[in-house]
DNA sequence: TGGCTGTATTTTGTATACAATAATAGATTA
DNA sequence: TAATCTATTATTGTATACAAAATACAGCCA
């Protein structure tokens, strides 16, 4: 009961719950702050301080907890709780592989859907990558070079495709924020997004999908060089 | 309560839950039974009676269901409940290029790890599904089938990969039991693993990465021809 | 007779109480 | 003084009680 001060301030540090069910709303709450950084790698979370905070009981919680495990936002260690996962390395290196197949199979299926709205889209996304990177806003220009590459494969008109391309990047964001300053190999990525737009353009598909792949694969051993790993490709 | 006659004769066909939480005891319980089509789609799976017939509470119960229902075992329907989805088709038609991408992105992290073991279990796995075919057991050639793709993919070294390949594959293993008489194309299909080895044994790479993704496209379309529909790609 | 509304029932969603277990701190002994 | 054993405590795992909501059915009115 004599918690109740530090419960009232650290509420005030959480969003309101609104609508759908609590379960997913603290879902969701949760996995914004895993990913913005705001819970240290190795921290603990524990379902009653969490709970008091949000001000709902220990189920939901304990929803949002299961979910996220799933999700590799959390470490579900047996009877002992939850904690937010280190080890960023290994978790990019094994997830760039995965996304970049993925994307580029979305983009396959993508391309009889591009239509000049796309590809405004596109454009402005990249403009606004562009001037992050500029101005070495990091996180922002992670999070818009996820931005374009999801526009894209977002057109793919394969739904459980595109859920499963938004799951994993969620988790790569999270991995990009703590283990990155600014987006992988950014100014290049700029680059390298306007010719993908430009074959979008003209039409040249074979074109448009090398470049993503090509795009995807530096950002890969981009990270790979900058973390001093052996490459597993 | 004059239910309960009906509750045990249920009960005693579950199989008994043993080790770790029971939340994934019942999770992988129901799991297999819905892959093995012992529910009807469209069924309303009601949590007090699955609590009732596994002897638990309805706290695990609910959580082998939020599971169930993200990997698309199950439809969570607001406030009225979990079935066993229906629409086979469009599910087949969606996961089948997701699962030929991401087994030829395994298959070529895994082939510098290709040894004689490795060739002897896949020359194995596919005799005992040639005899499976030949013999019109039609569940165990489509289940051999998933397994030969398994053992290969599961030596890429991208421990993510192995488990998001594990989870589609037995997302697809319910679909094709409810849909199909037997494996996709089975007898080609014999024939491709077969040839697949040898390019293996011989080492060759290229020719190997080849033949897989022929034998996953064609899986794809031999179930876009016999249902009918549109292919997307 | 057909459609609508209100109530009862069923089922999920949420909260809380209870059980089990692993970490921790303290005491005791060599 | 250090190490080990024990008791306490903190935290998850599970069960149950309670609340809310959606459906189905019956009764009523047009």
């Amino acid at each position: 009961m004599r918690r109740s001060a530090s419960v009232r301030v650290t509420r005030a540090r959480w969003p309101k719950l609104t609508t759908g069910t609590l379960g997913d709303q603290v879902y969701l709450a949760l996995r914004d702050r895993i990913i913005a950084g705001r819970h240290a790698p190795g921290e603990f979370l524990r379902e009653i301080e969490l709970a008091n905070a949000l001000g709902v009981s220990r189920t939901p919680v304990r929803e949002a907890f299961a979910r996220l495990a799933r999700e590799g936002f959390v470490e579900r260690l047996a009877r002992r709780g939850y904690r937010v996962p280190a080890e960023p390395v290994s978790g990019l290196l094994e997830l760039y592989p995965i996304v970049a197949s993925l994307e580029v199979l979305a983009a396959e299926l993508a391309l009889p859907q591009v239509d000049a709205r796309l590809l405004a889209d596109l454009r402005a996304i990249n403009r606004r990558m562009e001037a992050s990177v500029e101005r070495h806003e990091g996180p922002t220009g992670i999070a818009l070079n996820h931005e374009f590459h999801r526009a894209l494969s977002s057109r793919c008109g394969n739904k459980r495709l595109c859920e499963l391309l938004d799951e994993l990047r969620s988790q790569v964001l999270r991995l990009e924020y703590w283990s990155a300053d600014q987006a992988p190999h950014a100014e290049e990525a700029v680059r390298q997004h306007d010719e993908l737009v430009e074959a979008l353009e003209r039409g040249e598909y074979d074109a448009a999908l090398r470049l993503l792949r090509q795009n995807r694969l530096q950002t890969y051993f981009a990270f790979v060089a900058e973390v001093g790993a052996v490459p597993a490709t």
